[in-house]
DNA sequence: ATGTTATTGTATCATTGTGGTACAATAGTA
DNA sequence: TACTATTGTACCACAATGATACAATAACAT
């Protein structure tokens, strides 16, 4: 490797816990002493990235991760891209280490966004610009790209959402009011819920996002927040049981003044 | 354009109808006289493919269009490369009316297959010397590939099969009876074939497998050759009929020595 | 012409799944 | 001890599906 590359330096960014240095982004100290970032075409496919749709759900609401870029106010999904010597998926599972501190998410392929126009050069140049890096012209990172989206369902007490180096915030959103998105995110956002709502009958997936027990109420909650209408809860109950991959535990009591409802647990 | 650069002339290969030479590979003359095959990586997204899962209904049988590698015994499904200005759907596009002279086949995405260890090198060497190429070492097209898959579904009597650059032999296989395929290529298919179990009641996509007008016994051969298992006649048809898609023609004779059933054809 | 045969179109009944209502059980509070 | 809000379950109505019965009929044999 290159002695005049460096690496982005771990302890300029105490408070970014990443997987490693994946991103394989290099500072070139250049003789005009300008900073020149490099992403090493060896390491990385080009024109080819990941993002990922993380959902989360607290108070009631379907919530989704978000990246503010530097000195913006353009938002984005987390992403990234793929090292040459890794799994499309791991890819995926590293972005989201690095981006919520959880090990092994539930995630899930939904779709290849792959039109010609759906990212914008002119937008990177700027995205770059901000984060006070300068890349050459003629790198890959300006063409055309094709992203694979991914959705992740976290158990959303177990996140410490964390920035990664272009973006200065990370937080979650409330799906019914998420802000304006650069490039197709604000697409990749939707059909990635349109999916996960298809899904949540026939792979049952709605217990990834709540924690190891919960009760029928708040299962019923989570169901009427993601297919975003009312289910009547004679019915949720009877089909939720009947499906024999509840398992009923102890009494949860101090609820207020009436019938302490059961706990369940997600069987196996 | 360099000079030296010959697009593989059209003449030399008359019998393959090619949309455009999207592939971009070039033959390039050198001094030694010798072939150098290159594929200019200005035009195409490098380690980025698709793969397609053409299947076509015929003697109620469900096929698949597999191709065979030039002086080999490999066979594969046809796939490509997509272009730096071109759409990814219009890129399986392309393939797929090169490789059936079909347009605007109905097409859906699958599954992205990005495991590291999916594509072998050494394999796409030999393959590339098989089909008498030279390709130099350094190229991309000898590192790890990401590929999406497409299925699509066409009406069997409208294909013409053709074989690509680097196969002499295009033809239908039986599902049950696909041969040995090269890279992860068989796992494709049977991707590709459950989402098409999973779509076939969903999306109602399996009139694309039939030719405009069709019996309902025609149709029923179809969903359990597909589904592979048996449905009772009354109530198949109660099914499809109730749900307003089909329009019911006249009757067809000359059937047998027996009540002709009627022709249906697909609404819209 | 007339009867035979294989297949098609439709009606019917049983079973299951789901939408909707009723009601008893009960944890906490007045 | 009564009251209240919520939970767990039973029950009825209706729709969807599985399964059987039977009438209609095109081609063929006689």
């Amino acid at each position: 490797m290159d002695k005049n590359r460096l690496q982005i330096p771990n302890f300029d960014r105490p408070f970014i816990p990443c997987s490693k240095f994946a991103g394989s982004i290099f500072l070139m100290e250049q003789t005009d002493s300008k900073h020149l970032l490099s992403t090493d075409g060896n390491q990385l496919i080009p024109q080819l990235s990941i993002d990922c749709v993380v959902f989360g759900f607290h108070e009631q609401q379907l919530k989704v991760l978000l990246l503010k870029f530097k000195n913006s106010d353009f938002w984005s999904l987390p992403g990234g891209f793929i090292e040459q010597d890794e799994d499309l998926e791991d890819a995926a599972q590293r972005v989201l280490e690095d981006r919520t501190g959880v090990q092994d998410i539930y995630l899930e392929q939904f779709y290849v966004f792959g039109k010609v126009g759906r990212s914008f050069p002119d937008m990177h140049k700027k995205l770059m610009a901000l984060s006070g890096m300068n890349v050459q012209e003629s790198h890959w990172i300006f063409k055309r790209f094709v992203t694979v989206g991914y959705y992740a369902l976290v158990d959303f007490s177990k996140v410490r959402a964390v920035p990664d180096l272009f973006s200065d915030t990370c937080d979650w959103f409330e799906v019914q009011s998420i802000p304006d998105l650069i490039f197709d995110h604000t697409e990749i956002v939707q059909k990635g819920l349109e999916t996960l709502r298809r899904n949540l009958d026939e792979k049952l997936v709605g217990f990834k996002l709540l924690p190891d027990t919960f009760t029928m109420g708040e299962l019923q909650s989570l169901y009427e927040t993601i297919l975003d209408r009312p289910l009547l809860r004679t019915n949720f109950q009877r089909k939720m049981l009947g499906l024999g991959i509840l398992e009923r535990i102890e009494k949860r009591f101090s609820g207020g003044a009436h019938k302490a409802p059961y706990l369940y647990r997600f069987k196996n």
